[in-house]
DNA sequence: GACATATGTCACCAGTCGTTGACAAGTTCC
DNA sequence: GGAACTTGTCAACGACTGGTGACATATGTC
């Protein structure tokens, strides 16, 4: 009765502050489904969740996507750009690496990367029956696609899929069983970056012998 | 009641075959509970599914488990040995890498060699909440301290860690995205063993210069 | 055979889930 | 002002889940 109120008296007129306004509460909803997506799984986050943190009735979940498969698959895309990766070239791809790790857990929300963000949705709900069909579809054409096209020399989808293997491989070690070698020394994390670096190099780079 | 008459008539008496028999149902329930585990998420599998498939009312797994909870807790650890990875050196881990993609999906059921089932139980169930605790202590107390035990020199959990990242990473390709770059021409295939033996030197040896 | 115990069976609970349909309230256009 | 449409609200459905207690049946012991 408050918001009627407010409404009628409309004290805020000229700006459509989410009230009746359809495509910011399709926005709404999706970024919250995308926050809980990458913090937990597909099966434990439910629409009442999503809708609930976005201040939005339940019943519209499934009204503006239809269904929460067809909600997750949204999320797993781009609005801007089509891709996950959009013209990710071996640095880009380096990049999101090294971010996946720099970036804290306690990051201010909204302010990580969105590449980073879908990832970690990919990786929570790996293992989800339902999810797995749609995130194998997104990582081979979002993700292994291009950057097997980036690639110069042979094996170009062998060494992207093995790079791909080492990032989540990492992705699940740091932010998901929150097992941290590193951040202890300084030495330590030098030497850490290091390893990495070959890791990485010996799954991408092509082969000189 | 046919069953209780083959009981009377005792054709198979000195036979328990798991009628009344406490620790064959146990373990009945263990291994169909595994078999599920292996395959989905921790959320997917139902008590009712585990149950079913081996043969026993859906009542007696929590009774002789627990909880839903305990009983996955149980399914990660051994019988015969206490680790997942009991005296694990690199031979051994390399061994259990190889195996996880040298395994077929559709190999005889019961023939896959145990370690393996219980990486893909960790793997299926990552990202999940419940089993996310459960998971990181056994990675924790049975892998990672095993193996970094077994290594020298240097930052020895740290190789420990990312190697079995690079393991994570792979069977996540293989087993769960069903993405096999491989497989292709046996050159194919010779390359990508090397590569593999390549990261994963990487992330094991010690660094020599 | 009678009892105590171990093992298995059944019905059911309380809760959550995704989804849907009926209805209310606001917006736009005539 | 009223019709047509959009957007939001509410309550409920059926299906499922993990878990529990009462009861039935078999086994072992005297």
């Amino acid at each position: 009765m408050f918001t009627t109120m407010l409404g009628k008296m409309s004290m805020i007129p000229p700006v459509p502050s989410r009230h009746r306004n359809a495509v910011a509460t399709r926005q709404a909803i999706l970024a919250s489904a995308r926050k809980h997506f990458a913090r937990e799984n597909y099966e434990n986050v439910g629409l009442r969740e999503i809708a609930g943190h976005a201040g939005v009735d339940p019943a519209l979940v499934s009204r503006y996507f239809g269904s929460k498969e067809a909600l997750f698959r949204e999320t797993l895309r781009d609005d801007d750009e089509k891709d996950i990766m959009d013209g990710a070239t071996r640095e880009t791809l380096a990049r999101h690496f090294a971010q996946l790790f720099l970036e804290k857990d306690d990051a201010p929300p909204g302010e990580r990367d969105i590449h980073i963000e879908r990832i970690l949705i990919l990786l929570h709900s790996i293992g989800s029956p339902k999810a797995g069909q749609i995130i194998h579809n997104a990582v081979q054409a979002d993700i292994l696609d291009p950057v097997s096209q980036e690639l110069e020399g042979e094996d170009r989808e062998m060494r992207a899929a093995m790079a791909l293997a080492v990032l989540m491989g990492m992705g699940i070690m740091h932010n998901m069983l929150s097992i941290d070698t590193l951040e202890c020394t300084p030495e330590e994390d030098a030497r850490f970056e290091k390893r990495l670096t070959r890791i990485f190099a010996a799954a991408l780079e092509p082969m000189d012998d």
